[in-house]
DNA sequence: ACTGGCACTCGGGACAACAGAGTGCTAACA
DNA sequence: TGTTAGCACTCTGTTGTCCCGAGTGCCAGT
């Protein structure tokens, strides 16, 4: 591949991203300036167009990049651009100003989203990496008790529970003292197999109370890992112009499905950084005009969640990806503490 | 007012509603069978202009419904549309299948935004008016404990608190012990007194941890009383046309900054009714073709938190209205529990 | 390998003409 | 007095035509 043709290809997908409108050979000889005159330019564009990375929409109108052209960009050319200081400082400044997990992802999604100008989606921290920290069990009534699980990511997750017999203190206090003892600093993946062994050591009059709370406990816990989704900035589809947000707003309602939220954070690609996925790349319907800039995150660097942006294919990639990137990090220390 | 006056208004704002485009007199004598010609028509739409409740965007178009129009058909006209068989037994089972708060809230959102297709907002229910159920205190290191208060509602407000001690299990047991005692119960509003005495009684040697832990207990329940909001359907923007977008697109940003969410959810009526806020009427700016319909909702019918659902203006009042009032009081129901 | 020039092709803006919808008013009618 | 029919008038939005300009591909010359 010319080494100018690369250049030339840069610059259509910069100017058309900033622009919005097809970009022709003499616009580009003016604006950058190559050595050389816009009949140059036209040959190559001619060649990258052979090729297969940019189309012109009409005859007479300018190229426009296509999902390959975005690719060989984001692949081979584009660097990911690093914050500024402010934008940096914002994000310490939001972020450390949140009080809990919640509070945590809800910043973070409206972060990302003014950040980008896009559509954000943070996934709440997996338990399944994650470890317990403790186990909480209260009366509510003589027949409920709260159920409630804190991960060492900060998350909690919490269930009623009926019981079978009336609950006692004494009751309550055994199961805590079980419960947390075989399962406190354990992952989560780990919880099913460590209380396995409690309803046989549980005195017999409190074995019904154990047994439902345990079956409560490993649901929370095993099946229901299918995660909560954060999405945000979807008033900045009206900034996308009027033609892509009739491709979206089906793919947002989809969105609002969050089964489609995290197949869509989840395809994740090989290497654990970032993965952009352009067009007809994503595998969900309805999004093919569609990019999706996706990275993990979590406690001391192991990624155990994503966070993401969504926007049109026409997007400016750098920028995205060093917002992402940046968010990604700083949301892994803060839950490193 | 004349009694086919009304009926008129009515047929232009349903008409209106429905087409999006200005209604003229030979339609609207056409679509319904008022006894009557278009010139008779033509002579009460004079009136009701003269009045001020439609206008004619242009000398040779329709008329449209202004914002006292649409304040008369809702206050005189409209009647509240109940919800169908299949609507309701769609909002049972969609909101049986929650399995804590936090669910509740994103699946009433959403299901609020599905039922009237417009923007959804929901408030976390209040702690001010409901009570204290428990209070967990949770050691995770030798300086650092987890505060969890698990409100009646069901909701549950966690902190870590920083110890200036070490914290002994013995510590935690006294603290927890006198806490819960001092605060079950009570409504939060009677957290601060309730907890007054707490320090003094407490064993010297523990003070300095019961103090942090009591600081920051107060902080979160009575300072942080600014009530988290939850919105959806942001997607359905894209279906009120073009025009409009534009308008909400500035305003959907402002939406995400809670603040105003709250003041356009709590200026609520006198009656703990439905209350419906038209173009002008609407405090924030912005908001004056855009008209937003609230109820409050809260367990055993008290209201201690407000849904409420935004929109253009020229939407759909009775069934809108509905199924605001429907989803209220479903989730109020829930609550009860 | 690059450049200048040229003929060709469309898309879209400007403009005119026109059809249709809607209005207000007036005169007739019950 | 309230209703109706008819008429003249006023716009909007659509259609059709024309033309400009941006952009292209190709070719011949440097």
């Amino acid at each position: 591949m010319d080494d100018r043709k690369l250049e030339v290809l840069r610059a259509i997908v910069e100017d058309y991203v900033a622009t919005r409108e097809p970009v022709g050979s003499k616009a580009l000889a003016e604006r950058h300036n190559f050595g050389v005159s816009s009949a140059t330019l036209r040959n190559d564009m001619a060649m990258l167009e052979e090729e297969g990375y940019i189309v012109a929409p009409h005859t007479s109108a300018g190229r426009v990049p296509t999902d390959k052209g975005y690719r060989l960009f984001v692949d081979r050319i584009a660097q990911i651009k690093p914050l500024s200081p402010a934008e940096r400082r914002a994000i310490h400044h939001f972020l450390d100003a949140a009080v809990d997990l919640d509070d945590v992802m809800q910043r973070t999604v409206r972060l990302l989203a003014q950040l980008t100008q896009q559509v954000a989606l943070v996934q709440y921290p997996t338990l399944t990496r994650s470890g317990v920290r403790h186990v909480e069990i209260v009366g509510l009534t003589s027949r409920r008790v709260l159920l409630v699980v804190i991960a060492d990511t900060g998350r909690v997750e919490q269930r009623t529970v009926e019981s079978p017999i009336d609950v006692t203190d004494e009751a309550l206090l055994d199961l805590r003292a079980r419960l947390n003892g075989a399962v406190v600093g354990r992952s989560f993946t780990a919880v099913a197999d460590a209380v396995g062994r409690i309803p046989e050591q549980t005195p017999v009059e409190f074995r019904p109370l154990a047994a439902s709370v345990l079956a409560s406990l490993l649901e929370s816990v095993v099946e229901r890992q299918e995660d909560r989704i954060v999405m945000g900035g979807t008033a900045n589809l009206t900034r996308f112009g009027e033609d892509y947000s009739m491709t979206m707003g089906p793919v947002l309602e989809a969105l609002e499905e969050h089964v489609v939220l995290l197949r869509l954070l989840q395809e994740v690609g090989g290497q654990d950084d970032l993965t952009v996925r352009i067009g007809a790349e994503n595998e969900v319907a309805g999004l093919s005009s569609s990019a999706v800039v996706t990275t993990g995150y979590g406690p001391h660097s192991q990624s155990i969640a994503h966070i993401g942006v969504l926007g049109p294919t026409r997007m400016d990639y750098p920028g995205t990806m060093g917002s992402v990137r940046a968010v990604a990090r700083y949301l892994g220390r803060i839950l490193s503490q």
